[in-house]
RNA sequence: GGGCGAUUAGCUCAGUUGGCCAGAGCGCAUCCCUUACAAGGAUGAUGUCACAGGUUCGAGCCCUGUAUCGCCCA
């Protein structure tokens, strides 16, 4: 049969055929009641904000990598994925979009809502279409990628299922104690207008400038300075502080401040929190040196002044809007400013009245100073511009306590406790044969004695972010999960100023609560339960709800009262609608994301696939998500499930251009992966990518303009590509070689190994075995650089270069050469498949029309109708073959050494030459056997080869090991001396190298034997070598 | 300010407990459209392993310091 595969592997026309197979076969499908072990990867969701780049194809790349991996080895395998909704992202997304289309955007729906006129639900509608678009482009493009999800069970973060599992989550977290509400100074953006954690905040260094403002003492006696980078806040400011330990302080114990523009006297306290100052220039302290001695104390909008003001019982005022313009109407009350003139303030953004207030200063005569600073501010990671600190109530979740940031910190292995390479050890467990022993996730130590199973048992690769992770859980701080958004799951909470909780069955036995369409289980069972933070409910009867109830005071003496009930009747939330006001926030995204394991398989269900797949095997993502994601998904899980959700986490680099900066839309650098599945292939790219992952923390991807469709591409990807093609065809070659010769019956090849075998074949199975062991290995570390270079030489140097080269002139008529050529194909399919699953999925096909069996012994390879579905190749240590390795380098050697000859006198490639060799006798008898296969290597014709052979007058020689090639009829004595004289001066150079390290009385004494052993044989061989090389030049004149 | 990483060929990067006269791909040079592949083959050139000290018989690798770049956390 002959082969109808064409020259050039195009990729374009295989993968969506390829694609349809697998979709046919339902080859990604998952059951958790199937046999093997578990093995579980959850997608990190992609946002719906925005379509995937290729830090994306990366990572998605390398799970699909393991899970493949996983499926071929007969795990019970499970690829969840799914999307994130990204709240504050993809509402700011949207909110421009719709700006910059001159459509009612944000605040317009605000209006709406305001006035009653559903403005929310219209808005969240057209986020929702924005998520329904995106969410189908994302899920196409990871399709497109070749990646094997279980897409039936695609979830979505604010889905029924994962709404669910929030609502639960919330609950018991807020049972338990763990969720408090708490007026805080919070991270404020003030373009969305939300609060925000601390870690979306981002450190930005920018030019400011430290402003020194003369505050007149109330007695008139004179002015203190305070310095401040932020002086519109002195609206706020409720004291100066100084240092008890500054000279001045006595003098000025005990006295006050009127407070220019508001006309506020505010007292003069001590602290030894006060920096004092040290104007030096070489003072080491910065703060010192920018320092007045006297500090403004404004505690709503700053941290440390807020702190200061709880110490010294200070009040609270705060002056600006939620917009950041300064405000009367947010806890500012005009009467705290009659006198003053700061009317004309009010209204302007911070940062006009910022220059306002320094103008206000120096036209009083009040600004002593203005110096530039150079300092670092806190940026809203999503609009970019600074971060307001603002007084505000807001949602919290009790990370620092033990149960959840102590326990995060147990989880984690610690180092000391064993030091030792987590897989694959031992050499003789490191032949493929054992593969199955490999399995990343292995070799984790069980716990200490006394301590949960989960302890010590969460693993990063690489280990440096297990410092990280560490880092983090040791100064947690309470985790802000309110958000003052839209886009997001509702917080369940509503509040009254009055006590609902004497009504509550009463009111529920109100016929229009009972008079449903269906039986109402709270009129039996119904109960609310008041509780207090942190104590324990009682047991929930059969069909029992409880709605939590906690109450705050508020400052104006009265009470607020909180309910929390548990999901999600229609009915009971409807009675808490029409009787108190449900919270308007969202929760933070990521505390829906924290859930992600295990909402995804149905939890607070325990469902076959929790306890299948719960804890997962890996999760794979970059560092940055660490603190956001990673930590809390450890917490949740253990919190709620008392297991980890993974126990390996795998962070990957992060891609950056040419000029090692992040890809991103405003830089125009961004790469699409479709652009370059479109230009290279979905192979190409995950190979190179694949190839790209070693251990480090950053790649570098130049990125060009493709000059055919304008679109951002990378000649990086070429290499991936090449490959590709390079197996293409290999494959075809062979196949056009595994069809028998005529009369030639396939059927009957089994082949006797060893004794049937030729040197190239046993060669080739021994470097395959070698290769099934690396690549295991390498994916059991998480080496994925290392696999797919492993592969790469062997398909490309070692398969191609030589062992196609050599069977050339026998396999047609060697059934054995075609079984060991058909088995290595196999094997090299299935080693590339969780890489390049496409293009081997398309070659399985065509090879498994010529042959369908393709085992031979040492090499276990059952048939399979699809690559995808083939078990993981298991080569066994018996096929390696150390003395076959020598004999074929021997051969290597002669090759080299004679197309290096031909080069050198320029033998046009088609040209036979003829060739003697003079070895001595173990050598000439040891070469005999090869002399066809170096002749079919390097096109020429050997004659004699013994001891006695002299070297015809017209011949080039040359010299391997104690071999003197010589090819006639080629002899240019300039180019022979030329050559030689080179050649020449690189042994001495070497031998006085070796004589060097040899002379060394050290180096013989301290080094180990062996090396010092083959110091002397390079030395011995090299003199020999000398010898000859000088009798050849001799010769020569 | 604290922590982490990087610095190796023109470019992008390997180099796993020190044994290396330092490797790969791309690019470059010469030759070859040889019936698998020109997205290919053969051959070749190319490095003060950032810098300065130190430990060692031996350092790209270990130690100390310096410089530059990047990231994370304050």
């Amino acid at each position: 049969m002959t082969t109808e595969l064409p020259p050039k592997y195009a990729p374009a026309e295989v993968e969506p055929h390829i694609a349809q197979r697998w979709a046919d076969a339902r080859a990604f499908a998952a059951d958790p009641t199937s046999g093997g072990a578990p093995y579980c990867i959850v997608i990190p969701p992609p946002n719906v904000t925005a379509a995937l780049h290729l830090g994306h194809a990366l990572n998605n790349t390398l799970q699909d990598i393991l899970i493949r991996y996983h499926r071929m080895l007969g795990d019970n395998t499970l690829w969840m994925p799914g999307t994130d909704h990204a709240g504050i992202a993809t509402q700011t997304v949207v909110d421009k979009r719709l700006q910059s289309e001159g459509k009612p955007a944000l605040k317009e729906h605000k209006k709406l809502e305001d006035s009653g006129q559903n403005g929310r639900e219209k808005f969240i509608a057209l986020v929702q279409a924005w998520k329904d678009e995106y969410e189908q482009r994302i899920l196409g493009q990871l399709k497109a990628m070749g990646c094997s999800c279980d897409w039936q069970r695609t979830r979505f973060t604010m889905d029924d299922t994962c709404a669910k599992a929030v609502r639960e989550a919330f609950f018991r977290l807020f049972k338990d104690g763990l969720i408090y509400r708490g007026k805080r100074l919070v991270n404020w953006d003030p373009a969305t207008q939300t609060a925000l954690a601390d870690d979306e905040v981002e450190m930005e260094e920018i030019d400011g400038h430290f402003y020194y403002l003369k505050y007149p003492l109330e007695d008139g006696s004179g002015t203190v300075t305070v310095a401040t980078t932020r002086p519109e806040t002195m609206l706020g400011d409720t004291a100066v502080a100084m240092n008890p330990k500054d000279p001045r302080a006595p003098g000025l114990r005990g006295k006050k401040v009127r407070l220019p523009i508001v006309n506020r006297v505010v007292p003069i306290i001590e602290d030894e929190y006060v920096v004092l100052p040290n104007p030096a220039p070489g003072s080491g302290d910065e703060k010192a040196r920018y320092s007045s001695g006297f500090l403004k104390v404004t505690p709503a909008h700053d941290p440390n002044d807020y702190e200061l003001g709880r110490k010294h019982n200070l009040p609270t005022i705060n002056i600006m809007a939620p917009d950041g313009t300064i405000s009367d109407q947010h806890g500012w009350p005009p009467e705290d400013f009659k006198g003053g003139d700061a009317e004309f303030l009010l209204g302007l953004d911070r940062f006009e009245a910022r220059k306002a207030v320094v103008e206000w200063f120096r036209s009083n005569n009040l600004l002593e100073e203005v110096k530039p600073y150079r300092h670092t501010v806190g940026h809203s990671y999503r609009s970019h511009v600074p971060v307001e600190p603002y007084l505000s109530d807001q949602w919290y979740v009790k990370v620092t306590d033990d149960r959840l940031a102590g326990a995060a910190l147990r989880a984690l292995e610690t180092p000391n406790a064993h030091g030792l390479p987590s897989v694959g050890t031992h050499a003789q467990e490191s032949m493929g044969v054992q593969y199955s022993n490999h399995k990343a996730g292995d070799g984790i130590p069980g716990p200490a004695a006394g301590a949960a199973p989960w302890e010590g048992t969460l693993r990063f690769t690489p280990e440096r972010y297990a410092n990280t992770f560490r880092g983090w859980h040791e100064n947690i701080r309470d985790w802000c999960i309110s958000r003052q958004l839209w886009w997001g799951h509702r917080i369940p909470v509503w509040k009254s100023k009055i006590d609902l909780l004497t009504e509550f069955n009463h009111v529920l036995k109100r016929p229009e609560y009972t008079d449903t369409r269906r039986p109402n289980p709270y009129l039996i069972n119904f109960r609310t339960r008041k509780i207090r933070f942190g104590n324990p409910l009682p047991e929930l009867q059969q069909g029992e709800v409880i709605i939590l109830h906690t109450v705050r005071p508020l400052p104006d003496g009265g009470i607020e009262h909180y309910y929390c009930p548990q999901a999600g009747d229609n009915t009971l939330e409807q009675f808490l609608d029409e009787n108190a006001v449900r919270d308007p926030d969202v929760l933070d995204t990521w505390f829906s994301s924290a859930l992600w394991p295990i909402s995804t398989m149905g939890w607070p269900n325990e469902t076959t696939e929790l306890k299948t797949w719960n804890p997962s095997n890996v999760l794979c993502t970059a560092r940055e998500i660490i603190t956001l994601w990673v930590s809390r998904m450890v917490m949740f899980n253990l919190y709620f499930r008392g297991c980890l959700p993974f126990t390996d986490v795998f962070i990957h680099a992060m891609i950056q251009d040419g000029e090692g900066r992040k890809m991103s839309k405003s830089l125009g650098n961004g790469v699409d992966p479709i652009d370059i599945i479109h230009t290279h292939g979905s192979d190409a790219m995950r190979y190179t990518l694949t190839a790209m992952t070693t251990h480090t923390q950053d790649v570098r991807m130049p990125v060009e303009k493709d000059a055919a469709t304008g679109r951002n591409t990378s000649p990086r990807f070429d290499l991936g590509r090449n490959f590709a093609n390079k197996l293409w065809n290999a494959v075809r070659f062979a196949l056009s070689h595994l069809t028998p010769a005529d009369g030639d019956d396939r059927r009957g090849d089994t082949p006797a190994l060893t004794s049937a075998l030729s040197l190239p074949d046993k060669w080739v199975l021994s470097r395959l075995a070698h290769t099934a062991d690396a690549a295991t290995m390498a994916l059991n570390q998480f080496q994925f650089s290392v696999y797919a270079q492993t592969l790469y030489d062997f398909v490309w140097r070692d398969f191609c270069d030589w062992y196609l080269e050599a069977i050339k002139p026998t396999v047609k008529q060697s059934p054995a050469q075609r079984r060991v050529l058909a088995a290595c194909l196999d094997v090299i399919l299935r080693l590339l498949h969780p890489v390049m699953p496409f293009i081997t999925e398309q070659l399985w096909e065509a090879l498994g029309h010529s042959s369908a069996d393709r085992s031979i012994p040492g090499v276990a390879i059952p048939p399979s109708e699809l690559c995808i579905k083939a078990a993981w190749p298991r080569v066994e240590v018996s096929l390696l073959n150390e003395e076959a390795e020598r004999e074929f380098e021997m051969v290597q050697g002669f090759v080299g050494a004679i197309r290096e000859v031909r080069t050198t006198y320029k033998v046009p490639p088609r040209q036979k030459v003829e060739m003697s060799a003079k070895a001595p006798p173990h050598l000439a008898q040891r070469a005999l056997p090869h002399r066809d296969l170096v002749e079919s290597l390097t096109n020429t014709i050997g004659r004699e080869i013994g001891p006695k052979v002299e070297k015809p007058a017209d011949a080039a020689a040359t010299l391997v090991g104690d071999m003197e090639i010589y090819l006639h009829g080629l002899i240019d004595a300039d180019e022979e001396r030329a050559r030689l004289t080179k050649r020449i001066a690189d042994v001495e150079k070497s031998i006085a190298a070796l004589n060097g390290r040899l002379s060394n009385k050290a180096y013989i004494d301290k080094a180990p034997a062996h090396l010092v052993q083959q110091t002397r044989d390079q030395l011995v061989s090299a003199e020999k070598e000398l010898e000859t090389l000088n009798g050849q030049m001799s010769a020569l004149k």
